[in-house]
DNA sequence: CGGGATCCCACCGGATACTG
DNA sequence: CAGTATCCGGTGGGATCCCG
């Protein structure tokens, strides 16, 4: 097989994990996304405004956009209760769960990273 | 302790990880890195063409811009060939390549929910 | 070939005010 | 409390042309 064969092979393995990349991203993306889903990990079920306290910075709007979209994914669940005023309480679903392990690379490096960078 | 108490103390613990996932975030957001830094993990050194063509879509801006933040994060290298024309090649840098596990878990959970959705 | 310069637009996301 | 409505700016990112 020839030089160039092999680095074709190549870009076609590579090529679908770039798909596969793209996917995770496009379900995570954006500035906070993840940063729900975390402390819904970390935290277990939460009101909206626990989620808001918990993710710095996030304004009304943005949240409850984000949380819209996670339910689509069906990343969350969300439950309203009858009281008076209102109470709505959200967590991840099973499948939200699946992502911890990315999650959890992703806190170890950043961790890692700040150590680095003070060096 | 209280259960209030308890709350809080997750609550700590789930700020500091939120901050490293922040952290992890601000080096491979936007639309391109991560699959600039995946695609030289996968294919090893590359020239400027050869990563726009495996990143479908990105346009010469975009990716030049990208490998400069890159470089500045000193996640690659970049090296200048004098040859006439100039030849730039591309690689990870060994802290690039750190990345890896985080790569692979986000490669490998986009694979499983492309199943998924499918069903 | 490997970019830089310029133009331009979509949309992400912040602030504030309002509602059930 | 849990959002929605509106307004508005910054910028991420595409297209095109140009240069060494």
């Amino acid at each position: 097989m020839t030089a160039k064969a092999i680095k074709h092979e190549k870009s076609i393995a590579c090529r679908s994990q770039l798909r596969a990349i793209h996917d995770t991203l496009e379900l995570i993306n954006g500035k906070w996304k993840i940063s729900v889903i975390a402390s819904l990990s970390f935290l277990g079920k939460c009101r909206f405004m626990e989620l808001q306290r918990e993710v710095d910075g996030v304004g009304a709007k943005m949240l409850s956009q984000v949380l819209k979209e996670l339910e689509e994914n069906q990343l969350i669940n969300r439950q309203v209760f009858d009281t008076k005023p209102v109470t709505v309480e959200y967590s991840l679903t099973d499948y939200g769960r699946t992502l911890q392990r990315v999650i959890n690379e992703m806190a170890e490096w950043g961790a890692n990273h700040r150590k680095k960078i003070l060096e």
